[in-house]
DNA sequence: GTATAGAATGTTATATTATAACAGTTTATC
DNA sequence: GATAAACTGTTATAATATAACATTCTATAC
């Protein structure tokens, strides 16, 4: 998290974007899905299945994958969540999903992401997929190295 | 492969340029690397670990995992294949590597993987990652979408 | 040529990530 | 309150990957 991050607030805010979101869009946020999206969010770095999984359970009742798996395919598919493919791992969305496909810039020191989006980008990578030929569908983007904070 | 295509000889051509790579930096290129990296060529496509583990095998002798995961991270790490990090699959580096990360175009309809290098894509990358303060140092840049041919 | 060390391989076991299949429950709509 | 669709519970298993340790091979030094 970034200094000065008011991380409650931060969650708080995650978790009524996707309120809002799915009321707009008639779907439901269940406990499970909201639970789950709100883990991913204390977490704020990008978090494994089975983590998740054991921080859903408890000594009295243990969760079992598919609970875990349909919320993340639910926060995934309504763009509330990504998964950052080269770690297999989940990471809250923190931007609006109108625009292009979101690029992530992963620090290997402290393991912080930050979600962009930037048309500069979406229009080199529009070019490129243009002189191959290609019509690009779904992108991903995953630029790992060391944030500002750690380069320091 | 596209239209065209001598796959025998682009097999050849990958081993040759595997064995040359390999003699100029004192690396041993094994028989079962060998045959691991011939058999991700002979695919042309992304191939998932345990689909060369089961072409490896015989009737007399099932290999087992580390066997081919062993010739993956040799593969990998002299860059002679790269991992598709969306599939969970390997291909074969089609590039030279003296250049920054690849990038891959992924059709979703016939499976073919195209590998660039396009140093006007790098520089909006670096762009964007100067403008987070973000040092990069290997980035995952995978396009699905529809190749040329399908499109047609 | 043999000793040695490092690299590579063999082998068993296990860890990690993800999905299939089917039964049961809840929710929205009529 | 009947119905269908969405969601959840549960068991099992598939798919991907690594740990750990014993053995064999290879290159180099003596
Ligand atoms: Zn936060
Ligand atoms: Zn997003
Ligand atoms: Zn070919
Ligand atoms: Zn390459």
């Amino acid at each position: 998290m970034r200094e000065r991050h008011r991380h409650n607030q931060c969650i708080k805010n995650a978790l009524e974007k996707a309120e809002r979101v799915c009321a707009e869009k008639s779907l439901r946020l269940t406990p499970t899905r909201r639970k789950v999206l709100e883990l991913i969010w204390q977490s704020h770095k990008p978090i494994k299945a089975y983590d998740l999984l054991n921080q859903l359970s408890s000594d009295e009742h243990i969760e079992k994958p598919p609970t875990v798996y349909r919320a993340l395919d639910f926060l995934l598919k309504n763009h509330l969540i990504h998964k950052i493919a080269s770690h297999n791992a989940y990471v809250g969305c923190e931007v609006n999903h109108d625009e292009m496909d979101s690029k992530f810039f992963i620090c290997d020191q402290c393991a912080e992401v930050k979600e962009v989006c930037e048309p500069k980008l979406d229009r080199s990578l529009l070019e490129a997929s243009k002189k191959q030929g290609f019509i690009p569908n779904q992108t991903t983007i995953e630029i790992h190295g060391t944030c500002a904070k750690c380069a320091r």
